[in-house]
DNA sequence: GAGTCGCC
DNA sequence: AACT
């Protein structure tokens, strides 16, 4: 007899709860993030301007809703051809910026604090999504080293985050992400299925009608 | 044959 | 679904 599953959800979406441990490996930390909001906004806006965002095409050749783009020595990407990574943003042959040390520093305390001390990312994806954008239920696969954890890092409008298990049919927590929040999954957790429902309309004080989400993962 | 970071 |  553990925490039932409406238990769960009732915790994880509790912002008092400043750590709700999802189950095996999976951590949710409320407000996380707030503390370098400045340093931040003012480094991603530095990474935006050198590799901006874009709508990639998935292998089907759909284009997503989500905007993207990365940073650190290796980005995903998506095309026609497939799911990679890849140390070069192909829309201008130059090497992705380099990961901010506020990222990094965020992205490792996050982890830390999750039970992941030895997190060493070298890829940050970075989404933005406005009302309306999705990102249906998929699996974090492509990257070669599954022994580390994602970590996954809430700024702007709130979404919800649909969190599931090792089968694509698995029931799904629903999780309220709001600007600062980290969810943090790895161990038996790491290759579980999760997504965004559509966003909601609505307007941030600092990051307007967007939702930034930054994916950290270990992808070499 | 299995799977799909998409669509309706 | 159209492709891997």
């Amino acid at each position: 007899m553990g925490v039932s599953f409406m238990d769960l959800f009732e915790y994880a979406n509790d912002e008092s709860m400043r750590k709700v441990e999802l189950g095996p490996g999976a951590v949710m930390l409320h407000g996380f993030a707030l503390s370098d909001e400045e340093a931040l906004l003012t480094d991603l806006n530095a990474v935006v301007e050198q590799a901006p965002f874009r709508h990639m095409v998935t292998p089907g050749g759909h284009r997503m809703s989500v905007a993207m783009t990365n940073c650190g020595s290796l980005g995903w990407l998506t095309d026609r051809t497939g799911y990679r990574y890849d140390p070069i943003d192909p829309e201008n042959g130059q090497p992705w910026p380099a990961m901010p040390a506020s990222l990094l520093k965020l992205a490792q305390s996050a982890a830390s604090e999750a039970g992941f001390p030895a997190f060493t990312p070298d890829g940050c994806l970075i989404n933005r999504y406005e009302p309306g954008a999705k990102l249906s239920l998929h699996q974090d696969k492509d990257e070669k080293d599954l022994n580390q954890p994602i970590v996954s890092v809430s700024l702007g409008l709130p979404a919800i985050f649909l969190f599931g298990g090792a089968k694509r049919a698995d029931k799904q927590l629903q999780l309220h992400l709001n600007h600062g929040d980290v969810v943090v999954w790895g161990g038996p957790a790491r290759l579980f299925y999760h997504g965004i429902k559509p966003l909601a309309t609505g307007e941030h004080p600092r990051l307007g009608r967007y939702r930034l989400n930054l994916t950290f993962r270990k992808a070499s």
